[in-house]
DNA sequence: ACTTAGTACTTGGCCATGCATAGTACCTTA
DNA sequence: TAAGGTACTATGCATGGCCAAGTACTAAGT
């Protein structure tokens, strides 16, 4: 038990939320999302972010589809389903409902024994 | 993959969190715990609860004595360790990082692609 | 004494997901 | 042909929340 483990343990689920959130906002392929996690100082590895998106891929909420580069082998740009649209709904509601119940508890400042 | 899942998922780390931040505030027993997660809307059962608290006083963050009931079997009173509160001050500022870090994704508006 | 209900804590196994590591495949450049 | 970069894939592990069942102690009713 030490505080790395806790931060990844804390990182999970919520990765997920912020994939959908990124592909949301227009068709992207992987790397467009490992640079945009890397600047908000997410940091995810590729090993976590494929298996992510190919999990999201096999449940309906995303699809993809393959773009010639002009620098390298083709791309997979994704962007949601009607399914991920609405997951990604519920998911938001959760999450600030989770950051909510914590600030209730981190804020407070009495003692309650 | 459904939300009550990612539900899950996405407390990963953070109950801990919670537990400690309830535990530094003064000493409690598991039901005060349980009290004020529920008052807080964070859903916890004890089977999740336990074995928690036996994980961070197995790691030495958390001790506690035992203290007679007069209403049912006795207590155990848990308050922090020295480690403990270190470790909550560094679980803390991972918080904070990981909030900030899904609102600048989450906030963002604008494509990337 | 015995039963019933309530409180407090324990234990063992299941599952999803982030991670580490290694590997495959394609393209460009020289 | 070789070297290097880019993009995606596959396997297996560790962690912690959950479920379900169980133990143990106290109090109240008969």
């Amino acid at each position: 038990m030490n505080l790395e483990n806790t931060q990844i343990q804390m990182k999970k689920g919520i990765l997920e939320y912020c994939i959908l959130h990124i592909i949301s906002r227009g068709e992207v392929y992987a790397s467009d999302m490992l640079d945009e996690l890397t600047s908000a100082h997410m940091i995810v590895v590729e090993g976590t972010l494929y298996p992510l998106l190919t999990r999201l891929k096999n449940s309906g909420l995303l699809e993809y589809k393959w773009v010639e580069s002009k620098s390298g082998p083709p791309r997979k740009y994704y962007k949601l389903t009607d399914e991920g649209s609405k997951f990604l709904n519920g998911l938001t509601e959760t999450w600030d409902d989770l950051v909510h119940s914590t600030e209730m508890i981190t804020k407070r400042t009495t003692a309650n024994a």
